[in-house]
Formats: structure tokens, sequence, C-alpha cells
DNA sequence: AAAAAAC
């Protein structure tokens, strides 16, 4: 418990400001090297050096030579006084992985990440954590439950597998002892591609070991009919239903599994999905499973049954909870109605564009038809992605997308989440969200890992009942809406909705902090101007909470 | 409040 103050000081500077610089950290070295190599990153984001893994895993390539690993952090000096107190604390957690404890304070010693690991997150070129890795990490290597909350584009993957991987240590194929047989960890997600975006991240730090890690799909459930194929399994990334599938039909047992993530937590516990969901929790009968939820966005009514799925969890919110990024500008265009948009788009086409661009749509059919639209008025490279294609042509829409061929890419909500197409600029929302969340993780395309982004969405007379929720997102993120939108009247419905849910959650003690800070929240609105300085205050607070 | 997504 104490740990986790720790932790809390360290992000409790996390400001907006810094939270900018912090997240370009991120930067891969290949794409912008000038900008990692200078970056202060201690100095800045005052994180306490022992949670900067990452720097200890360039200082373990190197055999960790002292010069290397202390040059760059002016944090240095303090580093004996963090390492006393992080000791202690250590105690007072429950030392659940038994290993009592050790002499050296180095992340990968404290928790015995494998030299494989740590090298392989230095070839993939990361440099230094973000906020939620460097306060998501250590939570889950120290085998707590987790619910973190970060904003679009800060790195949750590697949050979760790169603890998962040190903790399961090595591929079951090389340990001999108590693992027991089949699937050690699941990564469940929404979608296929971002399942397959999972994969090819959870790949990157496999190289070198024979990790087994399986993309679920029809074609890879068939070859894990077979007992023995299953039982060398180490980790499955997969959708929900998919999984669910194959436990109905008795192929896959889980009751190996070790570590269970939601990643999108709020959208796989949204009604759709909960029961298949559910049914993956309570076929994972280890005793020992640690489970923990990502996303950038969490309502209240998920984040309540985020908590009574994980146990005794640790909650981080890192800068602030369903609010976009600062480094996206957004913007709402008026259009009147359906008739206009085209016009609207092709104007805008007809001006210099920053390809390659992202173009959301409600339905599957307009997504079509739109994309069609705009190839036949002789736009360039355009492509479309939505689920009622098939595998092989959505497949072939994201490799596009990935070498750079598609410059205009029409989607639905399929693509909203999750999907990291680092080259997008620019997100148009031409049809508009249908919650608040879509638009957060709609216009989350862009302004990924430091860069910055557009949003662009399109309004017409229907949407005006709900243009004043995406307004007020406008706001908290630092864009700029007109005045006559802020005085349209509230969507009294669905805000009535929402406090009731407050009120009914008030007497569980996680949800208590959640009125607060919409409390919070909505004195930041009323506040106009004064809105920055609210949004500071409230960052500590929020970032770390013990729950339940 | 409603479409999309999951097999």
């Amino acid at each position: 418990m104490e740990a986790f103050q720790l932790l809390s000081r360290g992000g409790a500077r996390f400001h907006k400001q810094r939270f900018k610089s912090d997240v370009q950290l991120f930067t891969h070295a290949v794409t912008k090297p000038e900008k990692s190599v200078n970056a202060p990153v201690n100095q800045d984001s005052k994180l306490p050096p022992e949670l900067d893994f990452f720097k200890y895993a360039q200082g373990g390539r190197a055999k960790r030579k002292a010069g290397n690993t202390d040059s760059s952090s002016s944090s240095a000096p303090c580093r004996p006084d963090v390492r006393n107190k992080r000791r202690k604390t250590n105690h007072a957690t429950e030392d659940l992985d038994g290993n009592g404890d050790d002499g050296d304070d180095a992340p990968e010693d404290r928790y015995k990440i494998p030299h494989h690991l740590m090298s392989n997150l230095l070839d993939n070129h990361y440099k230094y954590p973000t906020g939620v890795q460097a306060h998501g990490m250590p939570i889950l290597l120290e085998r707590r439950d987790l619910a973190a909350i970060s904003p679009t584009g800060t790195g949750k993957t590697l949050s979760y597998l790169f603890p998962i991987m040190s903790l399961l240590e090595a591929p079951i194929s090389s340990l001999k002892g108590t693992e027991g047989n089949g699937v050690r960890a699941i990564v469940l997600a929404p979608t296929r591609e971002l399942a397959h975006q999972i994969y090819n991240e959870c790949l990157k730090l496999a190289v070198k070991r024979k990790w087994r890690v399986v993309l679920y799909s029809k074609a890879t459930a068939s070859t894990l009919r077979d007992k023995n194929a299953r039982d060398k399994v180490d980790i499955v990334i997969s959708t929900p239903l998919r999984l669910v599938a194959s436990i109905q039909e008795g192929n896959l047992d889980l009751n190996n599994v070790r570590h269970l993530v939601l990643d999108e937590a709020d959208r796989l516990l949204d009604s759709e999905f909960l029961a298949q969901v559910q049914e993956v929790i309570s076929t994972c009968t280890h005793p020992e499973i640690q489970k923990s939820v990502f996303s950038a966005t969490l309502p209240a009514g998920a984040e309540q049954l985020a908590m009574g799925i994980l146990r005794n969890p640790i909650r981080i919110v890192v800068g602030l909870k369903d609010t976009p990024l600062p480094l996206i500008s957004q913007t709402v265009t008026y259009v009147a109605d359906d008739a206009s948009k085209l016009p609207s788009l092709l104007t805008y086409f007809a001006q210099p564009y920053n390809p390659p661009l992202l173009i959301f749509t409600s339905t599957q059919p307009r997504a079509t038809s739109l994309a069609e639209e705009l190839t036949l008025n002789g736009i360039a490279n355009v492509d479309c992605l939505h689920a009622g294609m098939t595998k092989k042509e959505r497949d072939d829409a994201v490799s596009r997308m990935r070498r750079g061929e598609s410059w205009v890419m029409v989607s639905t909500e399929v693509m909203a989440r999750g999907m990291d197409f680092k080259g997008v600029r620019e997100v148009i929302n031409y049809d508009f969200p249908t919650s608040v969340q879509s638009y957060i993780h709609r216009i989350g395309r862009t302004g990924r890992a430091g860069r910055d982004g557009k949003a662009v969405t399109y309004f017409t007379d229907e949407d005006a009942p709900y243009l004043k929720s995406i307004a007020n997102v406008l706001l908290q993120s630092g864009s700029s809406v007109p005045d006559w939108i802020l005085k349209l009247p509230k969507p009294s419905k669905l805000k009535k909705k929402q406090m009731g849910k407050i009120k009914r959650a008030e007497t569980v003690n996680a949800a208590r902090k959640i009125g607060r800070n919409d409390a919070i929240k909505k004195r930041a609105m009323i506040a106009g101007s004064k809105r920055r300085k609210v949004k500071e205050l409230r960052a500590p607070e929020e970032l770390v909470s013990q729950s339940r």
C-alpha cells in the first residue's frame, strides 16, 4: 500500500505540460532520434529512478555500466532515499511471489526480469517509459490486480505485455516445474485487428525465445484441438467470442491461466460483450490469477463492473479519465444535413491535406459508399475497412494502411479503438460519434506517442442534442469551442442517468472517488478559464488510489 | 440512444 504512495509521488507532478513531454519520450529512437536523445526525462517527470525500467534495460544490456545509467538522470542524487523507502514498503505489500527479497534494487533484479525480455525491449528502441508504463508495470510485477486508465497512444499494450512475460519467466517448454499445463496468459480485445496488433507487439518481446504466442482464430483454434499442442501454449490473444466458442466446444481449458488482461475494458464490459467476457473469466479457475483492465475511457458503470472482477485492485489514472490528449487539436464543423456532408468533404479534399487520414462513418454501408464516392471524385488511394468485409479483405486493408499505401481510410467503429497507425495526422468524424467514449477513441487514432494530430467532427441538425457533451470534451482537452454551442441546453435525460449511477455507487469506496472526480470535472466545465488549474489539482488525487 | 463488433 505504501509502496504505491511512492508511485503516486512520482506521478503527482504529472500534469498537462509534463505529460506532453513524457509522452514524447515514448518516441521510438528509430523514427525521431534527435528527440529521444535529448529529452530531459527524469528532470521533467520526476520519475523515481527505480521505476525507470527502460533505462535499466539499456544498462542491463551494457552490463549496467555505472556511468551509463546515471549520466542521463538528473535525479540520481535522490536515489538512495527512494531506494530505502521502496525497500521498506516492499514488506508492507504482501510478498506474493515469495521471493523474499534481495540486495539489489534494479527493477530487473527486484522483479527477476528475464534478460532476453530486457534486451528485446532495448532492441525495439523503447527508451523511456510513459506514465502508464512507469506506474502500471511495477504494480503488475508485484502481482497485484490493476485498473489502468491512460489516454490513447500512451503505450498501454507494453504496460501489460512486459509484466506478463516477465512473470511467466520463460516459455513453458523450457520450464520444468510446477507451472502446470495449458495456457498461462490471456489478453482479450474487442476487435480482430486490435488482437492482431497486440499479437505483433507480443512477438517483438518474444524474439530469441521459444514463446508460443497464439493469435486465436478459427484456424489456430483447430490446430489446438489436440491437448498436447494446447499445453505448450504460453499466451493467447483473442476476441472474446472466439474464445467462448472454443470453451463451449470443450477444446480449450483455461484452468492454468495466471494472467488475464481486458484491453479496451469498457468496450469489453458493455452489454454485448459482457456475458462472453464473464464466461471467459469464470473458466479461468486458477486461484492465483492476476487480472487487469486497461482503457483510455472507463465510464462509472464499466468501472464498477471492472472493480467487481478484480481482486483488491490498484487503480491508476494517467492524465484525465475520459479526456483526449491536448496534443490533438479538435474542431467541430456544421454541415446542416447528411446531403451536405459529401460536398463539404470534397471541398476539404480540394485543399492540400496530410495523408494518411482516417474517416469514421456510422454504418458499414455508409463506409463502403463514401469510399466509392471519394474514389469516383478522383481522390487517390482510398480504402475501406469494416467488419462486414471478409477476414482477408480486412487484413489486406490493414496491411495497406501499415505500408502507407492507403491515403484515405474510411472505416466504422471497428477501427475506433486501439489501432496504432503511426502516421495518421488527422481524423475526420464524417458521422457524429454515438458516445463520448467513441469520440475519444476515434480521435485517439491520431496524436499517438507524443506526435500531434488533428480531429474534425461534422455535425448536422440531428446531432445537435449530443453536440454539447462532445463540446465539453473539447474544452476539457484544451481545444476551443464556439460560444453558442456551450449555450446549448443540456442533454438532460443523459445527465440525470449518469447522476443516478453516481449516487448509487456512493456506497462503495471505489465509486466515491468517481463521484468526486465527476464533481470536479463539472466544476471545471463551469470554471471556464480556470479549467486548467483545476485539472492540475485533480491529477495527483486521481493518479493512484486504492479500491475496495 | 444506437450502431458495430464478437463466431
